[in-house]
DNA sequence: ACTCTTTATCGTAATATTGCAATATTAAAC
DNA sequence: GTTTAATATTGCAATATTACGATAAAGAGT
């Protein structure tokens, strides 16, 4: 036991719970943040921007890249990470959907 | 060690995070999916729902309520949940807001 | 070749999450 | 009051995450 049952869940639900859960550290969220506000995607100091430990930022983009919420690429002896549109507008479309299905539905019991 | 260093960051970024964990389990999704499509907020049958165990649906449960994602009314002996529509607001008004952003900044490197 | 800079990986400790059996709680139904 | 049904809590084992020091890798500049 401990790991998770994503076998029992269907494939889109494993999906937006993996994108999820990607986001669900403030430092990745802080990650997204900054790479969304810097105006080019010539990045290379996401380390200073962060109060954490090179490995540890590191850490944190590798999970990023793994979930597919950024992209990567090697520019000299430095890395040119960004955001990957794709994965975002996944999220905001699902997000989208519930809210409008939410508005849709008017009973209010709680 | 171990454990997040929630400090040293902002608190809306430590509240988007604490959403996006909250919804980063596909049972959680399964769980906000199958609120969603029932009519009703009269609930009670979460458990038959979910490939998992009732404690476990329990745990889920309270996480998801801990997150502000749901809500739950005692109605009678069994309990009534559903949506809490503020918390995802939250969540789709900061991914839409991410998503404008993107649009905006036309630079592609990657 | 050597050094510097940047990023990744390894190893490991601390902590958190996941899942469930067993048990407790609570309120309806009898 | 006893039983029944629904949900919560406890306790615990398995696994995952978080964080970082130490070290490795790889290109740039000298």
């Amino acid at each position: 036991m401990g790991a998770t049952k994503t076998e029992h869940f269907t494939d889109k639900q494993n999906e937006i719970a993996t994108l999820a859960k990607a986001l669900g550290h403030p430092a990745r969220i802080a990650i997204m943040e900054y790479l969304l506000k810097v105006d080019t995607c010539i990045c290379g100091d996401i380390v200073n921007e962060l109060p954490l430990a090179q490995p540890t930022v590191s850490q944190h983009l590798k999970e990023l890249k793994n979930a597919g919420l950024i992209k990567g690429d090697i520019e000299g002896n430095s890395i040119c990470y960004c955001i990957d549109e794709k994965a975002l507008n996944k999220i905001q479309a699902y997000f989208g959907n519930i809210k409008t299905k939410l508005e849709k539905k008017k009973i209010n019991c709680c």
